[in-house]
DNA sequence: CGCCAGTTTGAACGGCATCAACAGATGTGG
DNA sequence: CCACATCTGTTGATGCCGTTCAAACTGGCG
């Protein structure tokens, strides 16, 4: 409700992105997922790759996947919804920078998710796309490869069991407390608002993480603005005490 | 209640093991996880990973763990329980015949579980374990591998993010029903009793799973029982109308 | 045979969902 | 420029599902 020191809406969505030609260029050779892979392979990966900038609330992927897409988020935040009734949708995961995807269905081999999943930009992003299949060559050739993917998909699973057991048992107000902690750690902050999450958050979309309803999520938000541990507006969120939230939000 | 046509815990509980070291010879060679594997890797493989049999209840790996430990169930069932707050457990993962694990804290490089957390055997269980640390040169050397492991990774991720939305927002019925769907892809299933679960549960572990208490598992699991969709007993669960179950839960 | 972990059942409470109405912000088209 | 529709957020009343607490029962192991 309290108006912020500038515009959070300026600050979420630029309208200018840097995904230049020029830019993408090294975009491949910058990514972390791909440090320490060979020349070729990088080479590879530059011709395989298509970069794409998206601006807020625009889909990652086409609504009809004729194959399934090998992804890399490089800049901005992406959340990945998922219907879980008829009318319900579920937020399965917030992609953040760094984050890879794998998304459509398959016959044979395993993807994270399905072709009726929406991925969606959260904030002006860039992300890094290929066909699914072509990565396997890859991964034969480059013994850097494999392990990378590994590692990260080994980090992302640990994360996840932990989000679900806390999504399982605790009350509505401890889960919100740790998946604002746990939105901080994805996209990159704005240097102008340290504590503004650096993403277009609604209400319905902490309910759709949270498993809760938006109106529990805006009565428990709206407490914690009286206490000021947090400021927020449509659409924004920027947190002023991220010790007391964290402390709601872990265990002891 | 009922009594099943055959005693479970004799079925459940096989006090005879076939981990005899003539079967732990070929055991790594059988292992779909390494299938693919040159012959020096398995070779490798056979001379890192101890073979160890569990009955159940007993730890897979030992209280303090000294580093971390990679490891992969041959045979049976395995639970991996972690402390929430300071009296509730919550069951993150059952892991059955062929799911890897990586246990315990490492200074540098991610982990599934945590030392803190407990992987316990659910029935009489077979696992192949390793120093965590010797994987990476054999993952180096092998292209094989770890595509092979990225690949379970991505499965169990996606199976992970897909529970968890439907812990978040379905009722405990729902969970529940999804949850015994769920189980029974784990482990083996025992010729002479098709429908039981192949290994100990309790109310407390199916609660521990689903994030309810144990009387409300008890209640639910009494109504089906009135319905005839399942019979059960103390520490196990047959199912007999898994349609009904399977449409309770969705599962597609 | 005794004991304990596992299970069952009941009663009362409370957190959160549901339904509903409204207010403010944003976008749209004439 | 305003009227209008749509989206986002707020607040209140009510009811239900699942928790909590308590007591009793029982299967299977020592």
């Amino acid at each position: 409700m309290a108006a912020p020191s500038s515009l959070p809406h300026q600050l979420l969505n630029p309208a200018t992105c840097r995904c230049t030609p020029e830019a993408r260029k090294g975009m491949v050779h910058t990514q972390a997922l791909f440090r320490g892979a060979s020349a070729s392979t990088l080479a590879d990966l530059d011709f395989l790759m298509r970069a794409r900038s998206l601006r807020a609330g625009e889909a990652v992927t086409p609504t009809a996947l004729t194959q399934p897409v090998f992804g890399l988020v490089v800049r901005g935040t992406v959340k990945v919804e998922r219907w879980i009734t008829l009318d319900e949708v579920a937020i399965l995961e917030v992609l953040g920078p760094g984050d890879l995807f794998l998304h459509g269905d398959s016959p044979e081999g395993p993807v994270l998710y399905r072709a009726s999943d929406r991925l969606t930009a959260m904030t002006t992003t860039c992300v890094l796309t290929m066909p699914c299949d072509e990565l396997n060559p890859l991964l034969a050739r480059d013994p850097v490869l494999g392990p990378r993917i590994s590692w990260q998909l080994v980090r992302r699973l640990s994360q996840t069991e932990d989000r679900m057991s806390r999504l399982m048992v605790e009350t509505a107000e401890h889960r919100l407390a740790y998946l604002l902690m746990y939105l901080t750690t994805k996209g990159t902050t704005r240097p102008k608002a340290p504590g503004l999450i650096p993403f277009n958050v609604t209400r319905k979309d902490l309910a759709a993480l949270a498993g809760i309803t938006l109106e529990t999520a805006s009565r428990i938000l709206s407490a914690w603005e009286k206490r000021e541990w947090l400021r927020s507006g449509r659409g924004w969120i920027e947190i002023r005490d991220a010790g007391a939230l964290r402390q709601l939000g872990s265990v002891t």
